[in-house]
DNA sequence: TACTCTTATCCCGCATCTTA
DNA sequence: TAAGATGCGGGATAAGAGTA
């Protein structure tokens, strides 16, 4: 990093809403960041040049007036580009209201990026954080009221305002609450469109809008992600993390794991384990 | 816009083979 | 011999066209 301000602040989870740090910066080129799994939400806004966003399998190209969510738990790497390095502003936080936040602005991890116009605002609130860095209660309630200010931006985007995408969200967002509730039932397709009482070739058209992918490759990536987790952090035989992520048949499991990793998951597991990941039951 | 219908493609699961 | 991999056919899904 060539330059940076960066400012660390208390942690208490108890709170609606918490600031925990801000700051901003100007990368080098391909100056990157992990992979690794952060404990707080972390939005960072790109106020110049260019960079990639990776989670879960995706890689996300970005630039200016745009940002990306990351939430608490999910294994993230970030680069700047090599000719146009990025110069990114970020917030962290938490509290028990951030999911509703996130929810109503419509992040998630799988909604990870947003646009937003008003670059100047941003930067000028996390610069008001900076300045009211001190620990006393009236700070401390400046920060929040900035946070609180920052959010409220980001839900100004115009994608959200819109009704008719609002609802598209709203499926979006249920469909992959419903696979992240049933992905170990062996739920197909049509049962969540029954289940969102949408026909599936909608429910289709709706993943590759927003997700460019379809629910198919959704479902069968989230399934194979924690196969792959079962795989590196048990002893599991392969029947058993087959049937623990929706998989009736073992061999189905092997042939979706090995054209996805491009491996088979018993060689998958001797890799991790020859690269000391620890196993329990 | 929010579906339904049609059809080609692809995925799943059974049977069988391979490997440790 | 049991666990895991592979081949193949049938059914589920994706994608485009049509419609109310």
């Amino acid at each position: 990093m060539e330059q940076a301000q960066v400012l660390t602040f208390l942690n208490n989870k108890d709170r609606d809403l918490l600031l925990q740090f801000c700051g901003y910066s100007t990368t080098e080129p391909l100056h990157s960041f992990g992979p690794v799994v952060r404990p707080h939400y972390i939005i960072h806004f790109i106020l110049n040049g260019k960079g990639i966003f990776q989670i879960r399998e995706k890689t996300y190209h970005l630039e200016t007036g745009q940002g990306f969510l990351i939430e608490p738990d999910e294994l993230t790497f970030y680069q700047s580009d090599a000719q146009e390095p990025w110069e990114y502003l970020w917030i962290g936080f938490n509290g028990k209201m951030i999911p509703e936040f996130l929810k109503q602005i419509g992040l998630s991890s799988a909604h990870p990026i947003f646009h937003c116009d008003k670059k100047k605002e941003l930067y000028w609130l996390v610069n008001d954080m900076l300045v009211h860095s001190k620990s006393n209660f009236s700070s401390d309630l400046r920060r929040t009221g900035l946070l609180y200010e920052f959010l409220s931006i980001l839900a100004l985007n115009p994608l959200e305002s819109d009704q008719q995408v609002d609802s598209e969200y709203m499926y979006i967002n249920q469909a992959i609450e419903y696979i992240k509730n049933n992905y170990w039932d062996g739920i197909h397709i049509y049962d969540i469109a029954k289940y969102l009482c949408i026909d599936r070739s909608y429910l289709y058209l709706l993943f590759h809008k927003y997700l460019k992918q379809s629910p198919q490759d959704y479902l069968a990536t989230f399934r194979l992600t924690k196969a792959s987790e079962l795989l590196s952090t048990t002893t599991l035989s392969i029947e058993s993390i087959s049937n623990s992520c929706g998989y009736g048949d073992p061999a189905t499991f092997s042939k979706a794991f090995k054209r996805w990793k491009s491996m088979s998951p018993s060689k998958y597991r001797k890799q991790k384990r020859a690269s000391g990941t620890v196993l329990s039951n």
